[in-house]
DNA sequence: AGATATCGTTAGCTGTGCTAACGATATCTC
DNA sequence: GAGATATCGTTAGCACAGCTAACGATATCT
């Protein structure tokens, strides 16, 4: 197998892998009426503490408009709340409320046992392999943004 | 860090990662007008040979309207053809056009050509252990369907 | 003060995903 | 064989995500 054709191959599995593991993940994720994209988010908003409109899409490269769309359909759910900056009244600040965390943490317990099941029976070893690869692949996309 | 934190984080980081890269991935893709849905489709009718629309439906997690509209979608473009099963009329056969498998190597250059970028300035070694870890990630997903 | 820039929203488009319901065809049962 | 039942793909209708273009409100620069 030339170079070539292994970073091929390389692209080609980590685009199905993750195409699966996103529509195997929803189905959980699906338990908490929360999407992927408002979930996503959340976990934004809740671990980087408040942030701008802007800033939220930028980190979850997206346009303005799209996550305007998002936060208005978590506000409705009760899971976080806008509010006015009063030195620059043209931004939003997003906040979680404390159903959003509880919401949150619920959706991730699922997530995690559902996917604890899959890696319970990997090797202690594999698993640290695992990890590593994330930790990698994480990198990639970063640099992908850049 | 308890274990339970360790998976927990995992789980995160992995559903984190997989969502930024498909979107990352998705620009690259549409510069083939292809959307990652109908990519992947038609990815599985140009190696999985010609299959009828359930099949399509099931290979790719989704239910039968979705994949209707998909290879709509897709015939429209002229990368695929219905063809009718003589033997069982309600049976709708997918089959690649040849233009159908031009784009989608085409499309796989390109991401190829992206990943690689970010993957060029990766340590050799690295680039192994991130091979790996996509090898488990593939099996942990395949463990998860079943 | 007036021009310019920035922020978030609205409007309108395409596409993906679902369920429910339907028509056409196969198959099973009597 | 005829009628009930099952299967396959489609259509209709809903919610959501993504985009661009255009706008109003507010800050900032000249």
């Amino acid at each position: 197998m030339t170079k070539g054709e292994d970073a091929e191959a390389l692209a080609d599995h980590l685009h199905s892998a993750a195409i699966h593991l996103l529509r195997q993940l929803r189905k959980e994720d699906d338990a908490s009426g929360l999407s992927a994209p408002r979930l996503s988010a959340l976990s934004v908003v809740v671990f980087g503490g408040p942030l701008t409109l802007g800033e939220l899409a930028r980190a979850e490269q997206v346009k303005p408009p799209t996550m305007t769309r998002i936060v208005t359909g978590l506000e409705r759910e009760g899971l976080v709340k806008r509010k006015g900056d009063p030195h620059d009244r043209r931004l939003t600040h997003i906040e979680a409320t404390s159903k959003g965390q509880k919401v949150l943490t619920a959706g991730r317990a699922r997530r995690v046992k559902k996917l604890a099941a899959a890696v319970s029976r990997m090797e202690k070893e594999e698993l640290a392999e695992l990890r590593r690869g994330v930790q990698l692949l994480r990198d990639v996309v970063t640099s992908m943004r850049g």
